[in-house]
DNA sequence: GCTAAAATAATAGTAATACTATCAATTATC
DNA sequence: GATAATTGATAGTATTACTATTATTTTAGC
C-alpha cells in the first residue's frame, strides 16, 4: 500500500476503548503486541499480566486502555473487518462491470493476507492468523445482542451488506445474498483453519486457494462464466 | 424416533471421559444438566462448582467423570456429530438415486433440530442450540492438533467425508467436495446464528429455513435441478 | 528550566476459577 | 454382613480478572 496513505486511519467503536489506543505509544504497543501474544499463546491463556510483562509495562496501565482481553478482541477484529473493507471498496473502486467488481471483492476477501506497510504498529498477517483462529469467539458469547446493540459489530455487518449489494448487482433474482455473503466471510475463515489443522476435510493446500473455490462457487450459484 | 432403537448408543471417543456418565445415573445426569446449564448461562461461566449445586451434587464427583469443561464439551459435540450422522445414514440408507440421496442428505443436516426419543438422558433440541453456540470453541484452541491426534474430532471429520463422498457421487468432475461439505456443516451453524442474533446478515427466517439456501446452493453448485 | 498535570508503574487486595487431595458417608456386590 | 466402589464434603493451591491506592515518571504549558 501506498506511503502516500501512512495518515489513514480505522474507524473503531470508541466504546470499545477505555483510552485510544491510537494515542500514545503504549497504546500502540499494546495493540501491536498482544496480536503477537495471542497468535503465540492463544486466546484463552492470553492476560493482561502476561502482556505487561511482554511490553515491560504493567497490568494496570493495559487496564487504562482496555476494560477487558474481549473488548480487546472486539477491538481487534475491528480494525481488521475495517481494513478489509477499506481494500475492498478501495480495489473494487474503479470496476464499473458488476461481474468483475464483485470477482474482485471475493478475491481481496478471501486471499492470503500480506502485510501492508500503512500501519506500521499492526502486523497484518498475524492478525490475519488471530481472526481465523480466535474470532468466532468475540461473537459467541450469552451477551451478543447487548453487545451488538452498543455497534460493537457494525464493521462486519456493513461488510456484509456492501457483499451482498454486489452479488444482487449481478443477481438480482438470486433470493440468498446475504446468506451467500456472511457465508463467504465466515467459511472463508474456516477453510483457513481448516488447511492449516484438518487438511482432509477442505480441498484447500498450496496449490488450491480459499479465493479459486469461493470465486467457484459464486460464479456457479450466481450462473455467470469467469469472464463476466 | 422408534422406540424399538431404544438400546442404541452414540460411540464416543473413550478419552473424552474419564468415567464412561453414560455407565451411571449420576454420569447420565451430568451430561443432561450440563446441557441445559450451558445453555442457560454460556459455556464461559458454566463451571462443574455450578453444575455440582444444580444437580445436588458435587463439582469433586464430577471431575471424576470428565478431566475438565473442555473435555465435556468435546464429548456433547462428539454426540451431537455421532447423532447426525446416524441420521443421516438412517435416512438416506435407502435412497439409490445419488441426486435424492444427497438433498435428502442436505435436509437432515440443515433442518432445525427436533427431539428425539431414542436418546432419554439427551434433550437434542438444546444440545443443537449449545453446538450452534460453543462448538466452535472446542477446536478452535492451541491444543487442537494433539486432540485431533487423540482422536477427538474423528466423528466431525467422518461426517464431512461422507457426505463429500455423495457431492462426488453426482457430480466427480466438482473440485472441492470436502470444502464445500464443511461449508455446508459450518455455515448452517453459522446461519442458525445468525438468524437468532444477526438477521439483518441473512436471508433465513420464520419463512426461509437455512435447507433452503444450502440446497439451492448445492444444485446450482453441482448444476443438478430439484427433481435429479 | 520549573511546575503542575497527566500518564504510567508498583503494590496490595478480593472474589472466582480450575483444579487436587484427603477423608467420610453411602451404596452396591458377593 | 463385609468389602469394595462410588459419591459427598471439606480444605487447600495457583491463577485469573479484576479494583484501589499510592508512588514515580513523563509531558506540556509557561
Amino acid at each position: 500500500m501506498d506511503v502516500l496513505m501512512q495518515s489513514l486511519r480505522i474507524g473503531i467503536n470508541e466504546k470499545l476503548y477505555i483510552k485510544d489506543p491510537e494515542s500514545s505509544d503504549l497504546g500502540k504497543k499494546i495493540v501491536e503486541e498482544s496480536i503477537l501474544l495471542i497468535d503465540e499463546i492463544g486466546f484463552e491463556s492470553f492476560t493482561f499480566k502476561k502482556l505487561g510483562a511482554r511490553i515491560n509495562s504493567n497490568e494496570s496501565s493495559i487496564y487504562r486502555y482496555f476494560e477487558n482481553k474481549h473488548k480487546l478482541l472486539l477491538y481487534l477484529a475491528s480494525w481488521y473487518w475495517g481494513w478489509m473493507e477499506y481494500r475492498m471498496v478501495f480495489d473494487t473502486n474503479g470496476i464499473s462491470n458488476p461481474v468483475e467488481k464483485l470477482s474482485k471483492a471475493i478475491e481481496v476477501l478471501t486471499q492470503n493476507v500480506e502485510e501492508d506497510n500503512a500501519f506500521s504498529h499492526i502486523n497484518e498477517v498475524v492478525l490475519n492468523k488471530i481472526i481465523i483462529n480466535e474470532y468466532s469467539k468475540s461473537y459467541l458469547v450469552k451477551e451478543v445482542n447487548n453487545e451488538d446493540k452498543n455497534g460493537y459489530f457494525i464493521v462486519n455487518k456493513r461488510l456484509v451488506g456492501r457483499l451482498s449489494e454486489m452479488i444482487v448487482a449481478v443477481d438480482k433474482g438470486y433470493a440468498y445474498p446475504l446468506s451467500l455473503a456472511s457465508t463467504i466471510l465466515e467459511g472463508t475463515l474456516h477453510q483457513y483453519f481448516l488447511k492449516e489443522h484438518f487438511p482432509m476435510l477442505t480441498n484447500c493446500n498450496e496449490n488450491v486457494t480459499p479465493t479459486q473455490f469461493f470465486t467457484d462457487l459464486i460464479f456457479r450459484t450466481l450462473n455467470l462464466n469467469v469472464n463476466g
